[in-house]
DNA sequence: TGTACATCAGTGAACGCGCGTTCACTGATGTAC
DNA sequence: TGTACATCAGTGAACGCGCGTTCACTGATGTAC
């Protein structure tokens, strides 16, 4: 049957926000349509009404995760010595250990550079906007990135956790 | 029939090759154990003679990988200034453009910690092993690891070539 | 304002394909005597 | 040193399962007149 606009752009919203925590919790590959639309609390028949493919969700699903972390960068970047209190929250135990609720880069970087352009795209351009809102010299922006999002990755891997730790305290420390 | 040792033996490191090779171009998931056997000169059903399963290989091939870039550190820190050829290597445009040929962690590590406890040990251990190459200050090495790999990670999945020869320049200068 | 009808999100069964894994079979190797 | 036999890597067909996608159908919404 037919459902009212707004509930369905509301079930749309709520299907981008589960697959996005889905995905950076356990892969692309590793989540099923029918995974993403009980979470959403549909079934997976209804996702083609939504979106042409998995691929598509998943463009859709980046843009969302990128908007987050922007907006993340922009409350912390937004008060004095936001610099480093965003650091140390990017290099938390906590971050590290909530890959569903962290940064969509740290995450599917990799798997995303295999992936379709639209995904791409959004990761592309998800990063451009951070890197502004961390203004500054660009140049120490990129640093700064590339140092926090390789280590959350290595941490990750890692099984041992003093040396996990390890990891994220050699990095803040270098970024203070 | 049943074959000579060596040759069975070589057959099985060829295996182990050109899997930890697929399997950095193009991620674990998206490669085929048909496909591995096939560029190893073999047909898929003899894979279960050498491996329990594709998980199992999995490991294999990371540790493999692991110990290929152990070398790749070994040879360069051996010499004087080798710390920032390795920098200059790692972060070369080459690098980046051949996944197959580079480094295990900045292609798999996001899918990796993800994985079986044996193929995240693979990679622990071979991170470990490589920061000892690194010598020196030990939180120095685990940052420029960090940074590194990063950096690499983030400029294969930007699309916009500028941009991603950019984010390797930059990291490099804060390196050197 | 009311009525007729087209639209379309959602359901759940079914399809089809790919891939990891298994299996019967082969025949040279390597070992036991 | 020779002979008999057990071993086992390799082949290619087949299996079975999971997952993305399709499809017939439903019925309330929203639009045209």
């Amino acid at each position: 049957m037919r459902y009212p606009a707004q509930e369905t752009a509301e079930k749309h919203d709520r299907i981008v926000e589960e697959a996005s925590r889905l995905f950076r919790e356990r892969g692309f590959e590793n989540v099923t349509v029918g995974e993403v639309m009980k979470a959403a609390g549909l079934t997976h028949g209804a996702f083609y009404a939504h979106f042409k493919s998995k691929e598509d969700l998943q463009a859709a699903a980046v843009a969302y995760g990128q908007g987050i972390s922007l907006g993340s960068v922009q409350r912390a970047y937004g008060k004095k010595g936001g610099e480093a209190a965003y650091a140390g929250s990017y290099l938390s135990p906590k971050h590290r250990d909530n890959p569903g609720d962290g940064c969509t880069m740290a995450t599917l970087a990799q798997e995303i550079s295999r992936s379709t352009p639209e995904a791409r795209e959004a990761l592309e351009k998800g990063l451009q906007d951070i890197l502004s809102a961390m203004g500054g010299d660009r140049k120490d922006a990129i640093y700064r990135s590339a140092a926090m999002i390789g280590a959350v990755v290595l941490a990750r891997a890692v099984q041992n956790k003093p040396f996990s730790d390890e990891i994220l305290r050699s990095v803040h420390e270098r970024l203070d």
